[in-house]
DNA sequence: ACTTCCTTGTGAACGTTTTCACATATAGCT
DNA sequence: AGCTATATGTGAAAACGTTCACAAGGAAGT
């Protein structure tokens, strides 16, 4: 690391950060959150760790990625470092998102409070299904999905979030991608192509079952589960 | 590796096999399953590598940790391997699951069909609120949760899926523990302590959301998200 | 039967991530 | 001011996972 990482809470030398670890950072911020709830001061890296099943050591190692937050002797400061953790997963600001398919899912996830609650704001609707089109679900019109390139821009949406069946779900996200999206999360269960440019997570329900039923048939040693 | 690996789809040698292993095993699959229905009879590690975002490889090795099911020249059977797999994976049969909490996630799991396409078979609601105990949920009664030691054993329920506020999580599952269950997956924003012989499993949607947001913040180089 | 082409299966090399271990720094107490 | 206890930050080592590269096996055609 050439530069200096500063407290700024940013990655200044340009070391690529592993998925682990900022996976690692959301789980940091979720334990502060409590520990600030409880009225802690500070915390040690020891404490952190046991609250998600880590080791210390890897909590200091992820941190020092990103800086020097803590006082030696004394541990971290719990409101100042969820604040900087905040910072670097960027989620100290508001998120504007936009939802594909107001299935099963789709429904549940405009609820989800948990989104709202990290600065992720579901601020448009879309489906194809004309029956749901233009009724109000939760307080926001569903809009024809034809329609995204004008909607999507209008609203200014940051991150899109794709819970359309399968069968449909690369039409939808080629669409999404020409309107200039450059973050989507995926529900549906295929393997979706995007631009180079655009950053696409996937999140598979079915798969953490088949891996409990994995562990299951084959009494896999257990393991910290990796995230 | 001592003994031999047959071609049984056994892990005979005791060799930890990796978590990204069996995650990227869910992929094979799903990239088979596609392949039958397309009509093909045979698939190289290339082309099962190119579906799934991975290295021939990668392949490979994945699946020689379980055996060899590929002729060498021409490829693996893509219907034979595809029941190999789920029978590493333990999803050739039906596993019985009991799903605690029908609030908005939980209500879209039961109606989610990917789950029942793999063999897990949601058969059992539970809630704590007296006015959705007794009610008819898409076909299934809900039960009181403090009914549960009972209701478990006597559907013979595998697998537990915890809806539940995070607020009340731990209680759940403590109770889902004690009634003998011995693989949770759960979807509540919170670390759950188990016993050393309980599989957990956590579904932590709003971290790929929080990954989503550092890589916008930050610009992050991208890679092929792992699994 | 022989040749050519293709693709698997796998040790070994490589790269990445985690853990270790300790020098260093600070708090708090006497 | 000095001492002790505590906890960080970080190079180095170890563990782990991925990719390479190639010998070996089989298909298909001549």
């Amino acid at each position: 690391m050439s530069a200096r990482n500063s407290d700024t809470g940013v990655n200044s030398g340009k070391k690529r950060i592993s998925e682990s670890t900022i996976h690692r950072l959301s789980l940091y911020l979720r334990a502060l959150s409590v520990l600030e709830k409880e009225g802690h001061e500070t915390v040690s890296s020891k404490e952190l760790a046991k609250r998600e099943k880590l080791t210390p050591a890897q909590v200091r190692k992820d941190l020092s990625f990103f800086g020097s937050f803590g006082t030696r002797g004394l541990g971290y400061p719990v409101a100042t470092l969820r604040e900087q953790i905040a910072g670097i997963l960027g989620i100290n600001r508001a998120w504007k998102v936009a939802l594909f398919g107001v299935g099963n899912i789709g429904s549940a996830l405009v609820s989800y409070k948990e989104f709202s609650r990290q600065g992720f704001q579901i601020i448009k609707l879309f489906d194809n299904d004309q029956r749901k089109i233009g009724s109000n679900h939760k307080g926001i019109i569903i809009s024809d999905a034809r329609n995204m390139h004008e909607e999507l821009a209008e609203a200014q949406i940051d991150i899109a979030v794709v819970a359309v069946p399968a069968t449909v779900a690369q039409y939808i996200v080629d669409d999404i991608c020409k309107a200039g999206i450059k973050a989507i999360l995926n529900f549906a269960p295929i393997n979706l192509r995007v631009p180079d440019d655009v950053y696409l997570r996937n999140e598979n329900m079915s798969m953490e079952l088949e891996y409990l039923s994995f562990a299951l048939v084959n009494n896999h040693a257990q393991k910290r589960p990796k995230i």
